[in-house]
DNA sequence: CGGAATCCCAGAGGATACTG
DNA sequence: CAGTATCCTCTGGGATTCCG
């Protein structure tokens, strides 16, 4: 349960000299987290089982991992109530929602997206041949 | 060797609908594809070994798998000569080029990771009793 | 409802060679 | 130098079950 698992980029674990952004990009792009967040901050405070349900596909033990892991780091509060039968709510935080500006700028990039998609097909289909050194 | 394997936010495979910027996560923060394309991005072309000694602990298989998948997504471009002894380089393609203000909006974010730290602490040494529901 | 506990596995990716 | 080729480890996370 050690809470500083996973580092898709490498930042803690591996050299952190060599990009500075990689501790941001561990801690906001992690695998669930980006849904999570975009959740919370664009529907607001909400109970587990609709996070579950916008999310779709995710886990209960996945998304209680990340959640207590978002937490843990000031990203997101919990909020029990103990009535029966139990009632928890998750918000964003106000540090967690100063990262809107940063999903915007990923919102107005996704056009890009087209680009990629033909830089694709382009690889596929032509690269094979050319590849050869 | 196939091109589209990772999915840390699960764009392609989960839930598309859920988050409209999985896919750009996908693409940009996958694990290593940061610390490619900003050292790409900020020292300019460069050999394979000028790469992977500013990487610094990637390994030469993973180097190759990261920067083929970012050259087939056209954020990459791969120049080789035949000379001897080989000689390849590899340039941030204009596409990739520009997520530069991506990576500006993270490293402007990034002050913030003290307040994590903060948040961290805190959790750590006062969460355990509250806690329990 | 909101989890915690267990079991289990694919597959990313590290280590270690070897080659054109 | 710029990769390939194998082997092998490790762990994130899915499936399932049970609890307060």
């Amino acid at each position: 349960m050690d809470a500083a698992v996973d580092s898709p980029v490498g930042a803690a674990v591996d050299s952190v000299q060599a990009c500075p952004i990689a501790p941001v990009v561990d801690l906001v792009f992690s695998r669930w987290t980006t849904p999570i967040l975009w959740t919370l901050n664009e529907y607001g405070r909400q109970r587990f089982v609709e996070l579950e349900r916008r999310i779709g596909v995710i886990t209960p033990k996945v998304l209680t991992q990340r959640l207590r892991q978002l937490e843990r780091d000031g990203l997101v509060v919990r909020e029990y109530h103990a009535e029966v039968p139990p009632r928890v709510e998750y918000e964003i935080s106000p540090l967690g929602r100063s990262l809107a500006p940063l999903f915007h700028s990923l919102a107005q990039w996704s056009p890009n997206l087209a680009e990629v998609e033909k830089a694709r097909h382009h690889f596929d289909t032509t690269q094979p041949a050319h590849r050869r050194p």
